[in-house]
DNA sequence: CACGCCGTGCCGTGTGATGGCACGGAGGTG
DNA sequence: CACCTCCGTGCCATCACACGGCACGGCGTG
């Protein structure tokens, strides 16, 4: 079915670069025009895409995707965004929710600090297991072997063993915290949602610079309510 | 590209069935089995779709649509979530943030309101332009014609002249209502976001039983205002 | 006017999608 | 235990249709 890998590669890249034509999209995937022609005309035809403002040749995605994705998570999120009020009211900060896929957790919903100085990550960012507060909760969870692990700052724990014993020791305190281990100015604590597996964690992020110790321990603390919370809404 | 409209399919299948299996789907969508076996292992190959659970015979989809659906209204998105926080804080009420495509409107983000009888729309839902708050404010700032206006309720104007007389109202006040003209019990404001054409539309919703002419005035200069300031954060 | 790039559409080739079918396994039932 | 049903998977002959090179007309530019 090449050819509907091809056309999601074209979905994806008119996603990208929207509103866009033929040729930039056929350049940019290294497809022959025709190819990137018929797939668009098949996505419109599919409602995936849509000419872009009156220009009948740029594409722009619908909704359609959208409507996808919310299908998915969409007990998940509807549960999680009222405690997640409740967890920034409380604590002030950015709150993240994220799920594990794959090798790595991804950021599913957000709700801002009112700070001038915050966090944005973008929704669908994908970070680390080994060196994410988010990533570490979920992993504490789960039983499988932890395979190389790169490094992106000098706090990033790359050692298995070491980050074994930390994950042990997330375990015992009921939440997980970042020190700079993926970029050196951010801070996190996290703590699973357990179903009884981890189907999402939430976190508070912050920059490096507010994250006391006595902050980390009070927040660690109601971020390992918040989930909690959130597990027994989710039965 | 009958197999890229299949596979399409399946996906949205996918999506409101998971996790769920071969049969099911086939069942569902009225195609042979081989081809809808042959469509998931695709998807599963391009990473829309994953295996669910541990059972490798159950399917779900993956983040990628949310990647490529939060990457069209990203900028859109993340301007109006503050503007509607503080909306929804000055209101108490439910905030929606919808935008227009084809002959309807598509809610893409929500704020809740705390109290207890409240408006849930699923993300993603499509309201009529001519019988909701949020279409009515686009549509009329759209020079286009009033095809034939299917009626929800006994307030849904579908008289043509009378919704082009309400759409002069619409403009003359600055933001739109809704007196339970789409399901009875439920009434809102809503003020179109002008870059220069209607780009988007912020809405407050309540129950009828709660919208007083004098609140549906108030939060009508509200409305209008948080349109206006997110019409200046686009440029 | 020539040139380059755009989006579009045609068409001969041959690849790969199609869908009926068979198989093995997992429950459920008498 | 035998029988039955429904599951997911995989094979294969047929031929529909995806492929991609190419030509065309339109447009902005030098």
């Amino acid at each position: 079915m090449q050819n509907v890998i091809n056309a999601l590669r074209v979905l994806e890249e008119v996603a990208d670069r929207q509103p866009v034509g033929v040729g930039e999209l056929a350049r940019g995937l290294g497809l022959p025009k025709s190819t990137v022609q018929r797939s668009l005309k098949t996505l419109h035809e599919a409602g995936w895409i849509r000419p872009a403002g009156g220009e009948v040749t740029r594409w722009q995605v619908t909704s359609k995707a959208l409507q996808v994705a919310r299908r998915t998570e969409l007990g998940l999120r509807d549960a999680a965004v009222p405690v997640m009020e409740e967890l920034r009211q409380r604590t002030g900060e950015t709150i993240h929710l994220m799920v594990p896929e794959g090798d790595a957790v991804v950021l599913i919903e957000r709700l801002e600090t009112d700070k001038p100085l915050r966090i944005v990550l973008p929704l669908g960012t994908r970070l680390p297991l080994h060196a994410s507060a988010n990533g570490k909760a979920v992993l504490a969870h789960l039983d499988r072997p932890l395979g190389d692990l790169p490094g992106y700052t000098d706090t990033t724990i790359t050692d298995p063993r070491a980050l074994r014993a930390e994950l042990d020791a997330v375990l015992a305190r009921g939440y997980a915290d970042n020190r700079g281990e993926w970029r050196s100015d951010i801070a996190a604590v996290a703590a699973a949602v357990l179903a009884p597996g981890p189907v999402a964690s939430l976190s508070v992020s912050t920059p490096a610079s507010r994250m006391t110790e006595e902050l980390r321990a009070e927040y660690g603390k109601l971020v390992a309510g918040a989930a909690r919370t959130l597990a027994e809404l989710l039965n």
